[in-house]
DNA sequence: CCTCTATGAATGAAGG
DNA sequence: CCTTCATTCATAGAGG
């Protein structure tokens, strides 16, 4: 259905769509991952994991639903939210820098002087270790689960696209693991991971 | 309970006339749309405007800055983002098959070949209806606009410009009028939009 | 029941 | 156009 305002908002957020709604008997709503899906999901972010590709995706969410219903846009978004409040944890030591540019505007408008939001999220210090350089073999899914016999071709069309440093794959079942993030993680050696899955 | 974030709902808040937010809860440092101006942008969006001209974004921004403080980048924004989600939500690279509980082999259905299967984006299986070829007549502004005489072709697959790019062609006072746009506008012709102040 | 936090989902804004 | 980052919205859930 479009637009299915339940929210409290008038905007017009078509959020309904999201979420699977829980597939253990939970009310629809949005996603809420069991707890073997957030191991695996969490292992596979300590692994080194990032940004995942659409294929990547893929496999993460077709594994994932074995253990309970789950779509490939919660994968995304997982990955995306978990990245991004890890930085953001992270970026407590930064000074209030204010990353924003108004352009040309003649209406007045009003800065504000954005410290970094201390409401509600970053005001715990996570002394979280992380493992980013830890080079680990995880053995998330037992191999006679799938066909290791398909090759898949991952993103190899003709296109033109420069792609990022972050992931080489090979059509080995290992594949490794290079990171560029720069601030994020440092990766000095590549991670051999067996994610034979992926 | 010292602080709570009360940016909740009611998305309307005119913060156009720069209110001076004295705790007006907008934080916003970015632009957030009205429900008029996400109204008409939607609409202007639906009647099968895609990639505007620099002097629709123009027009439009103005237009809309009726209804609130916005910016032409804005528009501009606006309508590469809305272009870009809409597409990725028509496609469908969903986990589309029915996960099962008690299996483990089920990667053998190798369907037809994807065109595009590059490296992220595009996980989302979201069905919304849309109609795309509605004829409507859009009356969103009093007709005051004015007569374009210069009809330039400021497009071309090659003039891929982001939006500095627009503010550099901003100083040229090019005024494109229906823009012979046959890539962003489904129908030329059957579609006679009055949209009469672009 | 209410508040507050954690987090899924969405989107504005860029970069390339 | 594509991908990613930053910020925001909305809500489920834990604690009071």
């Amino acid at each position: 259905m479009p637009f299915s305002v339940e929210c409290h908002s008038l905007r017009g957020n078509s959020h309904g769509g999201g979420g699977g709604g829980g597939g253990t008997g939970t009310k629809c709503g949005r996603w809420n991952p069991t707890v073997e899906q957030l191991k695996v999901l969490t292992d596979l972010f300590r692994a080194g994991l990032r940004t995942p590709t659409t294929d990547q995706i893929q496999k993460i969410s077709t594994e994932l639903s074995f253990y309970g219903k789950i779509e490939s846009k919660n994968v995304f978004y997982w990955f995306q939210n978990h990245k991004a409040r890890e930085r953001q944890k992270r970026r407590k030591i930064s000074t209030g820098f204010d990353h924003r540019h108004q352009e040309n505007d003649h209406i007045s408008h009003h800065h504000h002087h954005h410290h970094r939001q201390s409401s509600t999220r970053d005001v715990f210090e996570i002394n979280e270790e992380e493992e980013d350089n830890v080079v680990e073999t995880l053995q998330l899914f037992p191999v006679n689960s799938f066909e290791d016999s398909k090759v898949e071709k991952m993103r190899s069309r003709g296109n033109n696209h420069q792609y990022r440093d972050y992931i080489r794959e090979t059509n080995t079942t290992t594949f490794s693991l290079y990171s560029s993030c720069g601030a994020e993680m440092e990766h000095p050696s590549p991670l051999d991971l067996r994610l034979s899955f992926l």
